[in-house]
RNA sequence: GGAGAAGUGGCCGAGCUGGCUGAAGGCGCACGCCUGCUAAGCGUGUAUAGGGGAAACUCUAUCGGGGGUUCAAAUCCCCCCUUCUCCGCCA
C-alpha cells in the first residue's frame, strides 16, 4: 500500500509509476473519492463535537435534577444524521482503501523501463556452461529413469503438477534444503523460523497477495485460512502490528517450507517435468531492514542466494526486472537464472526484491528510531535461497554424464552419507 | 468437541448498578529541579490514526475484533477471535 500523504500530495508520480507498470488505475479515480472523504469527515465531525457537547449538558442537568427532554430530542435528530453521514463515509472510505489496495508498488528509481519480461537486463554471469561431449537430457528424463520422480503416480494419487520425489532424489532434495538453511544460519546470521503453513486473510493482505491475487492460492474450504504461496507470507508478516526496536534491525529470517500455487492462467507452461508445480519446497529469506540501509541489504540478499549457487558450483546470471515485469510488492527487483543445460535455457531459481515500505504499511511494522519519536515503517525484503525443487532441476541436469548417471555436488556429499555418484539401478 | 474464567494505555491494575473516563493509582520511560554522592525526593511530560489550521492549537475516533441498544457505552445485548482452567480426543 502506497502513503495516503504521497497520493495525496503528489498524485503525479504515483500516475507516472502505474503509466510505468502499465497499470489501468486512474488516479483521478482516488482523488475525487478523497475529497469527498474529507468532506464527509468534516460534517460527520462537527455533529459528533456537538452531540459530546451537549451529552455533557445532559448529563449536567440530570445530576441537578433539570429537565433535560428538549435537548435529547434534538440530539435524538442529530443522531440520525450522524449515522447517514457516516455510513455514506464508510462506503467511500472502503471504496478508497480498495483502490489504495489495488496500486503496485513504485518502482525504485534505478529499475529499468520495460513492458515485460523481454525487457530484463542482465547484470552479470557467474561461472560457464558446462561442457558437454553429449546432448543433455532434460530432468524429468533422468529422473524418471534413475527411480527418482515419479509423475504418473503423483498424478494417482492427486492430479497434474504433483510429483513423488524417492530414494536418492528425495534425500537429494532433503539435502539441498539442509545445506541452504546451514549456509545461511552459518555465514549470512540469519535466523530460521518454522511458521504456520495456513495463514489468514490478513496475514495474506499484509504482503500483497490479497486482495488482487486470491486466484493464485489455494483456499481452504469453509475458512478464511489460505495455504501460504511463499514462506515470504509468514515471515514478512512474524512482527505485523509491532513496534521494534532499532537495534532489532536489520532482522534477518529464513525458512524452509512447502509453498502452495494454483498456477491460475498457466496452463500449458512447463507442464513436464518439477519446474512448475501446485506444490513445491523452498527455502526463503526475509530481512525487516532499516529504511536507510534496505538497498544495500538488497545487494546482500542477492548474494547470499548468489552464494548458493556458486558454492553448488551451478553457472547463473542476474537479470534485473523491468518496471514491467515486477511484482505487485516490489520497488525493484532482481532474479537469478540457473542454467539448464537439458531446457538449454537460463530459468529463475530466486528472486530477491526489496520491497521498501510497501508491506510494512500494509501489515503496520514499524520500528523506534533512537532519539526520535516518530515511530517509522520498516523496509521489507525477500528471496528466495533457493527454490529447493529447481535447484534439483539445475543440479541434475548440470552434474549429468553421457551414462545417466548424476554426480553429486561436493558441497552436498557430507548431506548425502557420502554419495558421490548417483547411477542408474 | 463440551463446561467455566478472562482480554483496559509500554507494563501492572482500577472502573464494568451507562453520563464531564483517553480512561484513577502504581511501575517504567523522557526532560527539568534539588541533592556532593553509590539511595532518595520534587515537578512536568509520556498512545495511535484521521479532520481543520502557517503555527500554537483544536476537533473526531480508538478500553481484543465486528455489529446493536441509547440523547450518551470501557460499562448493557449479540456474533467472532485469543488466552487460561477442567473434561474428552489425539501426534
Amino acid at each position: 500500500m502506497l502513503d495516503l500523504k504521497l497520493m495525496q500530495s503528489n498524485p503525479e508520480a504515483v500516475r507516472e509509476s502505474l503509466k510505468k507498470r502499465s497499470s489501468k488505475l486512474d488516479v483521478q479515480e482516488f482523488l475525487t473519492l478523497d475529497e469527498k472523504r474529507k468532506e464527509l469527515i468534516g460534517q460527520s465531525e462537527e455533529l459528533k463535537a456537538e452531540r459530546n457537547r451537549a451529552s455533557g449538558e445532559i448529563a449536567q442537568r440530570k445530576r441537578n435534577k433539570e429537565d433535560a427532554s428538549d435537548l435529547i430530542k434534538t440530539m435524538g435528530e442529530v443522531s440520525g444524521r450522524i449515522k447517514k453521514l457516516d455510513a455514506e463515509l464508510s462506503e467511500v472510505e472502503a471504496a478508497e482503501k480498495e483502490w489504495l489496495m489495488a496500486v503496485p508498488n513504485i518502482p525504485h528509481e534505478s529499475v529499468p523501463f520495460g513492458a515485460s519480461e523481454d525487457d530484463n537486463p542482465v547484470v552479470r554471469y557467474w561461472g560457464e556452461k558446462p561442457e558437454m561431449s553429449f546432448t543433455p537430457r532434460e530432468h524429468w528424463d533422468l529422473g524418471v529413469e534413475l527411480g527418482g520422480l515419479d509423475f504418473e503416480r503423483a498424478a494417482k494419487l492427486t492430479g497434474s503438477r504433483f510429483v513423488i520425489t524417492r530414494k536418492w532424489a528425495a534425500r537429494l532434495e532433503r539435502a539441498l534444503a539442509t545445506f541452504m538453511l546451514d549456509t545461511h544460519l552459518d555465514e549470512h546470521g540469519y535466523t530460521e523460523i518454522t511458521p504456520p503453513f495456513i495463514v489468514n486473510r490478513d496475514t495474506m493482505t499484509g504482503t500483497g497477495q490479497l486482495p488482487k491475487f486470491e486466484e493464485d492460492l489455494f483456499k481452504l474450504r469453509d475458512t478464511e485460512y489460505y495455504l501460504i504461496p511463499t514462506a515470504e507470507v509468514p515471515l514478512t508478516n512474524l512482527h505485523s502490528g509491532e513496534v521494534l526496536e532499532e537495534d532489532q534491525l536489520p532482522m534477518l529470517l529464513t525458512a524452509h517450507t512447502p509453498c502452495f500455487r494454483s498456477e491460475a492462467g498457466s496452463y500449458g507452461k512447463d507442464t513436464k517435468g518439477i519446474i512448475r508445480l501446485h506444490q513445491f519446497m523452498k527455502v526463503e529469506m526475509v530481512n525487516l531492514a532499516h529504511p536507510d540501509h534496505s538497498y544495500e541489504a538488497l545487494e546482500k540478499m542477492t548474494a547470499c542466494a548468489e552464494k548458493i549457487l556458486q558454492k553448488l558450483g551451478l553457472h547463473y546470471r542476474v537479470i534485473e526486472l523491468c518496471t514491467g515485469d515486477m511484482g505487485f510488492s516490489a520497488a525493484k527487483t532482481y532474479d537469478l537464472e540457473v542454467w539448464l543445460p537439458g531446457q538449454d535455457k537460463y530459468r529463475e531459481i530466486s528472486s530477491c526484491s526489496n520491497c521498501e515500505d510497501f508491506q510494512a504499511r500494509r501489515a503496520n511494522i514499524k520500528f523506534q528510531p533512537k532519539g526520535s519519536k516518530k515511530k517509522q515503517f520498516v523496509h521489507t525484503l525477500n528471496g528466495s535461497g533457493l527454490a529447493v525443487g529447481r535447484t534439483l532441476v539445475a543440479v541434475m541436469e548440470n552434474y549429468q554424464q553421457e551414462d545417466g548417471s548424476i554426480v553429486v555436488p561436493v558441497a552436498l556429499r557430507p548431506y548425502m552419507g557420502g554419495l558421490e555418484i548417483i547411477k542408474p539401478e
